[in-house]
RNA sequence: GCUCGCUUAACUCAGUUGGUAGAGUGCCGCCAUGACAUGGCGUAGGUCACUGGUUCAAGUCCAGUAGCGAGCACCA
């Protein structure tokens, strides 16, 4: 093995290896366990998101696999309406100066296509560098025929159970993308504006009671007057009681309105005086509905001003309703004519006031522009009969929320869930399956055969497919069972749904998360008629964020790509990676400095496993992750760790006799029992870890026993063994040492996936394994053990780590060199301490460099020396030609101030009444050793102070 | 406005049922020892945001305050 880990040049070829023999693919064996990824975008890229989520779920997928699971990890793409149209209409326009309009819908769908044939696969290759385990074979995309066939199927039978109803409603329209967009999909932003109060003349010589002939009210979008059908005052209002009924003359365009008493207006707010305009705001359209208020449209699909409003009753239906625009305001921009329509109520005196205001305004979240309320015809699901069922899951536990605390935004936004705009007018994505007659009848059905046979409408009757397409969200919605072959009840379907878990970023509980339970649970029941969660527990991610806790994004310029962690990228590549091709350039030179600032020497190549067991350990649950460098480092460095001591042991095994395959004799030492049980403790904790999706405990956990014990001790304690022992004991050290990296191996492998794999391959067969055709990723995940755990072995080599630390203590303290051998004395040794050190000098010898030890009898003087204790045995290190006595004057009081301090506490709580009575017995008990300990271990600290002291 | 989270070492974060505050990184010494300088050895470093309460005992439980963040709603 080469000296030095590097990942580069092992990863790329492994995954491949493991592809092609198909270890990926559910074994057909075992209890199922399945996870549905959640189909990225098919537009997309990998990003640290994508990465973090991955990684755990396929260290759930390996972990269940080698624990014999047959597992499925079912992979896939999004068709991602709005985000594909976008991208391909700006390549489009770019190189061949088109609008998808000059191809026409069916030219313009082919081109998606050919672009997704083409560089769809981006996101799945860079899944691949992730090492991530999914089933190629099973690769889905929510606009295969199958996907498509189901969402068909849920629409005709969500419409057929009424449950899905078309009508003329007040959307958020998207006037850029021109489209009606979900409530879920409008960004609110708080931005400071105007508000203007606006006079509206009293018609008929009417006065307020004050004697005005005006009454005033305040908007913040004066342009929508055109619309107005209404001015609400509150009933109990006593300043306007008078003037309900009677009308008003709107500015400009000289329209009477009538004054209505509505509980909208509120008397403490503003005027008092609200205007209604029903076909633009949806607070007034609720008003207008209760007062049967027509609603006027004023703007088109761009949000610029009609020639003549749209006219509709408050139920949607064309009105016949004269309401011309004057000239001069027609096709202008809604800021535009705001501008125009405040500017004439100056003109003729009717502009009371202009008020500084903030205001929260709605944008959209693909186009960034400030979303329209519109009366256009869309399609609806009724939410709230579904949202019954799926509420109920998650509070009866049959679906868990982990961490707990998402559960109550789930619970808060189902409570009180507003129906959701399915249709959306684009053309890329899943067409709507209904069609209509010339006389605008409409009829929903699979296909226009059925639609035709069902309605017995003749052949000569011409039908029209709606043109527009589904929510996303919609087909996503249906993501677990639908790729499983609904609607047919398929053996795929009964085998691995519901899923085990979904592993997701809880900005899409709502999108996504909450609408796929309510879509399963209505359309999927198990044998008792019951219906079925799409998952038992979703893990909800944070965010991972930059080093300073702020959002990763293009325009900020702090964008990590996780590829780079892996791959590595040079300083000038980054840089135009992220001032590359920027919406906004005038950031680019901003971005630069801070790039070169702190990735001076770009970045290096830290590998899968690296970024992977980051992940991991930074997966600390209910809270957003900033991202460390210094933590990939570490844990590169960890890997390179492994690699070494996997080359340590294959150094001292290979071609040797490593007891697996004779039975010769093999003899273990203290080392070789205790790491086994070291081992076998670590197995248990690490598996209630990922049992507890405690990804970064469990990271933790084995770093600290690969590190510090396997590394840190053990290995060392092995030299001894190997350079001096018998055959019968390096046999056995020998043994010990495949044994337990090859176990370790295993143990780590779901999260290391890489460099476990190359490592095993080597360590394996000297464990007698045969590796031949096999891989790491089917073997048998290692299983708690209680026999491996030796308590007696375990206590003894405690001790002698003990020994060793105090021994280290000083020799560091007093800065005696560690090639210096020492001859220490002892004090106080018991029997117990006298075996232990004579069990192991061997290990003394090696790693304290212990010469020999003389136990001093009772009374016999000590020379001045250095002392530290072991439990209550006293070491003593001659101090003679070694130590400083200032030096170790100076440690000693060190040691006594802890001492003290702790003495101190111990002390306080014993003379403590109320303790001593109250406290349990045990607690008291242990309170009570500390403090014997402790005054046993300060009286002979004095002690040994006093005679260097007295020198 | 409602709901939820966070505040622990210089930094990034753990801390399961209350019982001697931990890790990684960084800092400071020392060290080319045959797995590893992407390393080894040894130190230093904390009024657990604040105030009060419950308790023999509070980082942990309860109430409140402050700062930060998130979700939802409202905003004529």
């Amino acid at each position: 093995m080469e000296k030095t880990y590097n990942p580069q040049d092992i990863e790329q070829s492994l995954y491949q290896g493991w592809e092609e023999k198909g270890y990926f693919k559910p074994s057909g064996k075992g209890e199922a366990y399945s996870i549905m990824i959640p189909p990225p975008n098919v537009t997309g890229s990998l990003h640290m998101g994508h990465a973090f989520q991955d990684t755990i779920m396929d260290t759930l997928t390996r972990y269940k696999r080698m624990q014999g699971n047959n597992t499925l990890w079912q992979v896939g793409t999004d068709h991602a309406g709005i985000a594909t149209q976008m991208l391909v209409e700006r390549k489009l326009a770019a190189e061949e100066g088109k609008t998808r309009h000059d191809l026409g819908r069916d030219a313009f769908i082919d081109k998606i296509w050919d672009w997704k044939q083409q560089s769809g696969g981006t996101i799945t290759k860079q899944l691949r560098r992730l090492g991530a385990s999914v089933d190629w074979d099973r690769e889905r995309f929510t606009m295969d025929d199958g996907l498509s066939e189901a969402v068909k199927e849920v629409f005709v039978r969500l419409h057929k159970e009424n449950l899905i109803y078309r009508g003329k409603r007040l959307v958020n329209w998207d006037p850029k993308l021109h489209t009606a967009i979900s409530d879920l999909e409008v960004e609110n932003k708080d931005k400071k504006g105007h508000m203007w109060h606006l006079r509206y003349p009293l018609t008929d010589g009417l006065k307020t009671k004050d004697g005005k002939d005006y009454i005033v009210v305040a908007t913040t979008r004066p342009e929508t007057m055109l619309g107005d059908t209404g001015v609400a005052v509150n009933a109990d209002d006593e300043r306007y009681q008078d003037l309900i009924g009677k009308d008003i003359l709107l500015p400009i365009i000289n329209r009477r309105v009538t004054i209505i008493a509505d509980e909208h207006a509120d008397m403490e707010k503003g005027t008092g005086c609200v205007k209604i305009t029903p076909g633009h705001d949806f607070n007034d359209n609720e008003v207008g509905k209760r007062h049967q208020l027509p609603m006027l449209n004023i703007f088109n699909k761009d949000a610029a001003i009609l020639t003549q409003c749209e006219a509709y009753s408050f139920d949607g239906k064309e009105l016949e309703f004269d309401a011309p625009i004057p000239e001069h305001l027609h096709g202008l921009d809604r800021f535009t004519a705001r501008k125009v329509i405040v500017a004439e109520f100056q003109q003729a005196g009717l502009l009371e006031e202009i008020e500084e205001h903030s205001l929260t305004v709605p944008y959209g979240d693909r186009s960034g522009v400030v979303i329209e309320p519109l009366l256009t015809d869309q399609w609806y699901v009724r939410v709230a009969p579904l949202a019954e069922t799926a509420t109920k899951a998650v509070r009866d536990g049959e679906i868990e929320f982990v961490p707990k605390q998402y559960e109550n935004m789930y619970f808060s936004w189902m409570n009180d869930i507003q129906d959701w705009c399915i249709s959306r007018q684009l053309w890329w994505g899943h067409r709507i399956p209904a069609w209509y007659d010339n006389e605008g009848n409409v009829f929903v059905g699979r296909d226009e055969t059925e639609v035709r046979k069902d309605n017995n409408i003749a052949d000569d009757v011409t039908l029209k497919q709606d043109d527009d397409v589904l929510d996303t969200w919609f087909s996503s919605a249906l993501w677990t069972f639908s790729t499983q072959g609904w609607p047919t009840q398929t053996e795929d379907l009964k085998t691995f749904h519901p899923s085990n878990v979904l592993v997701t970023g809880f900005d899409i509980i709502f999108f996504w998360v909450a609408r796929m339970i309510m879509m399963t649970m209505h359309f999927n029941k198990d044998e008792n008629g019951k219906p079925q969660v799409p998952f038992k527990t979703v893990y909800v991610t944070g965010l991972i964020r930059d080093d300073n806790g702020d959002k990763m994004s293009k325009s900020k310029g702090n964008v990590l790509d996780p590829l780079d962690m892996i791959d590595g990228i040079d300083l000038e590549s980054l840089v135009e990676k992220r001032t590359g091709n920027m919406m906004q350039p005038k950031l680019a030179a901003k971005i630069e400095k801070d790039t070169r600032k702190v990735f001076s020497g770009g970045i290096e190549a830290h590998g899968t496993d690296a970024l992977r067991f980051t992940l991991a350990a930074m997966a600390s649950t209910g809270r957003d992750i900033n991202w460390d460098m210094n933590r990939l480092e570490g844990y590169r460095n960890f890997c390179n760790k492994l690699w070494n001591a996997s080359r340590y042991v294959l150094m001292n095994t290979e071609e040797q006799d490593c007891g697996f395959i004779n039975d010769l004799t093999k003899e273990y030492s203290l080392a070789d029992r205790w790491i086994l049980g070291q081992f076998e403790q670590t197995v248990k904790v690490f598996t209630e870890h990922l049992d507890n999706y405690r990804f970064d405990l469990a990271a933790n956990t084995i770093y600290d026993f690969t590190w510090n014990e396997f590394c840190g001790w053990y290995l060392e304690l092995t030299k001894p063994v190997i350079m001096q022992g018998t055959e019968a004991e390096q046999r056995g050290t020998r043994h010990t040492l495949i044994t337990v990296l090859e176990s370790l191996l295993r143990l780590m492998h779901p999260l290391m996936p890489y460099i476990t794999e190359t490592i095993w391959q080597r360590v394996a067969p000297l464990a007698g394994l045969d590796t031949v055709d096999t891989s790491i990723m089917v073997q048998a995940f290692p299983a708690f053990n209680e026999v491996n755990v030796d308590t007696d072995s375990m206590a003894d080599l405690e001790w002698v780590k003990q020994f060793i630390l105090a021994i280290r203590n000083i020799r560091g303290e007093m800065d005696i060199s560690p090639n210096t051998p020492l001859n220490v004395l002892l004090k106080n040794v018991s029997s117990e301490d006298l075996r232990r050190l004579d069990d192991n000098k061997a290990f003394l010898a090696s790693l304290a460099k212990l010469e020999s030890f003389t136990a001093l009898n009772n009374g016999e003087q000590a020379p001045a020396s250095a002392t530290a204790m072991v439990g209550s045995l006293e070491v003593l290190i001659p101090m003679a030609g070694l130590i400083d006595v200032a030096a170790e004057v100076a440690r000693l009081n060190k040691q006594l101030e802890k001492l003290e301090k702790e003495l101190a506490r111990v002390t306080g709580k014993l003379n403590n009444e109320k303790f001593v009575s109250k406290a349990p017995e045990a607690v008291l008990n242990k309170e009570k050793a500390i403090f014997a300990e402790l005054s046993e271990a300060k009286a002979k600290l004095v002690e040994q102070k006093t005679t260097i002291e007295n020198l």
